[in-house]
DNA sequence: ACACTACGATCCGCTTGATGGAACATGCGT
DNA sequence: ACGCATGTTCCATCAAGCGGATCGTAGTGT
């Protein structure tokens, strides 16, 4: 992280942003003033800044401080849903650099779990392949386990195939495996898509708290013993809470700086 | 407007943040420094406190900077709508104040334009009571020609009634003075709504640039010789574009700071 | 109608915090 | 392995920001 020293200004004008941004209605500049404890006449002088950049404007009557046309202008293009792959970038890194095992980014599709990124593992026997691959069954994957999990997939109708020796094909099961996977945070699949094929994957979530995407490790099952899986999924849950916050997902919730 | 002077480091910092959220594409902190006139050293301190902040966030690799967590948020979360009218208020008044005619603010709805502000006039004898008025005709209003002119409504099927004495009915009529509104920015109506009632209407362009609303000045016709349009139509065209660059809409391009 | 109150903008001497050139990392391409 | 391009940190200098006090203004209550 970058030196804090030499920006005192800056950070002020900064949390007034943050308070304008976050706020659902007009903020009168005492009141912004009063909430980052600054002097008036400074929250006054920043605030002249940011509305001269167009970052900030106020209501004509009543002197309300609300986002400028410069935000509006932002909020309304919209963010590319894309950019999801290059802001995991670091994300997967990481975990593949602690796993030594194969990791994977996916969104929820229609038709299962939609991989979109990947970085394969060093070793020879591995789990690579995966992007692009459709048609992966919502139940027996980590990947979608956490979709349904989550609320961003549905489980579909009829029968749960077995499509290995593992898979999970009673309803009542299938529900408590959710319910551990909302407990837990992130989702385990041993031996459930294919034999000798472990993987846990945990939930990415959006700007407005949804479940988007989701990051998984997946390896041969020998590798992979119970402890390594928990403490993978740990890993998992982390990594995707960073990313989430990247995303723009409400954080853990902090109080006022 | 707020004195300007007290801010450098403040003013430094929203051009970078401008930057950064006006671009398509993550950019590197030099070509930030580049193009802000500053130097690096300076253009790294600060965004390193837009960094803390949740402002801006840069892409794990290659350090691109790039909108931020709480930006994304504010994006997605989007804008409330019905934030036009107060954001209209300041154009209303001074609309008001210097006509002395009625003045509404109208969005486009499916039966034709819908009335959601409205300033009446000091006069007795006056043009009021517009908002909440549904199905006036798209093709005899001032407010309707606009939505028609800048495609945020469409002329529906059918003849053209004739509702007053000057209605247009004639389709090809209709599209010449459809192309008149486009190149003059702004729609006259004397005589096709009502008798006696005349009006002139500019549109409002959100942050996408598409006509989101109107801003019109009504009164009688006797109180609206030809000249007194021209100059009515003028004003409504200006405030209609101070309150399209509130609302985040595309500004008439002006160099870099 | 008038004074009162609340809020925001401005002023200005003091000093603290921002400045920016140069030196130092870092990581890429070849 | 080397050099180049890019980003970060350092630090002496001094200008820019700070904030308490004051002023202007608009809304409110009686």
């Amino acid at each position: 992280m970058i030196a804090q020293t030499g920006t005192q200004s800056t950070d002020r004008a900064a949390q007034l942003l943050l308070r304008v941004v976050e706020a659902r209605e007009p903020l009168a500049v005492g009141e912004l003033a009063t909430a980052t404890g600054l002097p008036k006449s400074t929250a006054s002088r920043l605030l002249g800044s940011l509305e001269r950049a167009g970052l900030v404007q106020r209501d004509g009557a009543r002197g309300g401080v609300r986002p400028g046309p410069a935000l509006l202008r932002f909020a309304q293009r919209g963010v590319a849903g894309d950019d999801i792959v290059s802001l995991a970038d670091g994300a997967l890194r990481e975990l593949a650099a602690v796993s030594g095992e194969t990791v994977n980014l996916a969104v929820p599709a229609h038709d299962g779990p939609d991989t979109i990124a990947e970085i394969e593992t060093g070793h020879v026997l591995g789990t690579g392949g995966w992007v692009g691959r459709r048609g992966i069954p919502q139940h027996a994957s980590a990947f979608g386990k956490v979709f349904i999990a989550f609320g961003a997939a549905r489980l579909p109708r009829g029968e749960l195939v077995a499509v290995a020796p593992r898979t999970i094909t009673d309803r009542r099961r299938f529900d408590a495996e959710l319910a551990r996977i909302r407990v837990s945070g992130y989702a385990v699949a041993v031996d459930e898509l294919e034999d000798g094929l472990a993987a846990v994957a945990a939930p990415v979530r959006g700007a407005l708290g949804e479940v988007v995407a989701s990051l998984a490790i997946s390896g041969p099952t020998l590798r992979m013993p119970a402890l390594r899986l928990e403490a993978l999924g740990r890993l998992c849950v982390e990594q995707a809470a960073a990313l989430s916050t990247k995303l723009g997902s409400p954080p853990v919730r902090e109080g006022a700086a």
